[in-house]
DNA sequence: AAATATTTATTAGTATACTAACAATATATT
DNA sequence: AATATATTGTTAGTATACTAATAAATATTT
């Protein structure tokens, strides 16, 4: 039988979920003070990606990112629209849509790379580095 | 000296803020599925803490949620709309805007609540007990 | 008391993040 | 070849999540 004490211990902030989003508001926060060219993380996520594969259509870009395809739409617009990529048809399927870094969009996710590595560093700078290993080997497993 | 190796090396599947954003859609997804009402984490996290702190203002209702004063209003409106809080003005601060659960939003979120420890369950549940231990005990430590 | 600063709530604007419905194209099946 | 299925991209709608500017009320300082 359910106790009044069994009842009353759902601690809110020793939830996984509730606990995401506060280090998920802490991230964004690092993020924001360490990125000059106000890349948010997703589209810094994109470029990452996008440097990493070449040329590939925005629904595979979306994928590999995990962003889903209505959301990647308006990420790819916007870093079109400040000079990042550059968009082109696929002639051999013409459902698609071929995305590529400019020389701009390589230049600036370069040096964003350099400065992600600080910002995961300073994230995790609570922690020990062995601590750190065994956090993201954990969080990999509830991915 | 940087060698082409080490510049090559920014893994994004390894990055804790990547991996974040992994297991909050996971931890979404599994959310949804358990919930009945269709609540929102983030609703959820309301509601339950409004539970806690009885009736109180809309800005502290966010500080102790950690939603900004801008999504806060949303939030509050939807679940006023929805028959679960219902507002009123606090004689004594004229700024503020109190807020309770209504009969109806404390039947919700007491269910609603025992669903979330199966969330909670069975976001974790590809670790072991110790394991789940240690990865909140590291996540309280970065947040 | 008057001036200053802080707190609370609102509004407008931007950027994810998702669902569902749709159209166009490509692929697989019969 | 014709039909059915799957993939790719778009659109509309909802819900966070944030910044910055504003207004109203309260608290603090001088």
């Amino acid at each position: 039988m359910m106790t009044e004490e069994n009842k009353n211990d759902y601690i809110l902030e020793d939830q996984i979920g509730f606990l995401m989003r506060l280090i998920n508001q802490r991230h964004a926060n690092i993020f924001a003070a360490h990125i000059n060219e106000s890349l948010t993380p997703t589209q810094f996520s994109v470029l990452v990606k996008l440097k990493q594969l070449g040329a590939c259509s925005q629904n595979l870009l979306g994928r590999k990112t995990a962003v889903d395809v209505a959301t990647i739409k308006g990420v790819v617009e916007r870093l079109n629209k400040r000079g990042y990529i550059r968009t082109f048809p696929d002639i051999k399927d013409k459902r698609r849509i071929l995305i590529e870094l400019t020389e701009q969009g390589l230049a600036v996710i370069e040096d964003a790379i350099e400065l992600g590595r600080k910002i995961t560093e300073e994230t995790l700078k609570p922690l020990k580095k062995s601590e750190q290993k065994i956090l993201l080997k954990y969080l990999k497993k509830i991915t």
